[in-house]
DNA sequence: TAGATGACTAATA
DNA sequence: CTATTAGCCATCT
């Protein structure tokens, strides 16, 4: 394990940390704020290896469809599925969430 | 060291 | 709509 890794990752659940309420974010999207949109992947590893238990809303973290990953590893889709309609976002039929509603447009924020 | 794996995305059929 | 291919790159075996 690298440091500079280390560094990609603290990056991932700072930015993950900083999704509001009611609001949903991509791998992509996270990855692209970190100036490394080909680590889409990464992102999904950063929350995979090291989910700080219950620091990082990893529930609000999404496929491009707004889709629940299907295999994460906290709890169950269930749980997941429940954080966030307790969190207003609510799912179609198929179990997929409205990112013209939901996604996080991130502001710019300090970095 | 090399090959397979994956909480991804995009393009193609 | 689904299935397949490919690019990506850290991690695992």
């Amino acid at each position: 394990m690298g440091f500079v890794v280390m560094a990609f990752f603290e990056e991932v659940y700072n930015v993950v940390k900083q999704i509001p309420k009611g609001k949903v974010a991509t791998y992509g999207q996270i990855a692209k704020i970190l100036g490394q949109p080909r680590k889409a992947k990464i992102v999904g590893w950063a929350l995979h290896s090291n989910p700080s238990e219950g620091i990082i809303p990893c529930h609000r973290v999404v496929n491009r469809h707004g889709e629940l990953s299907g295999s994460f590893a906290f709890g169950g889709p269930e749980v997941q599925r429940k954080l966030l309609e307790e969190e207003g976002i609510l799912f179609n039929k198929d179990g997929i969430i409205n990112l013209e509603e939901y996604l996080w447009n991130p502001t710019k924020m300090l970095t």
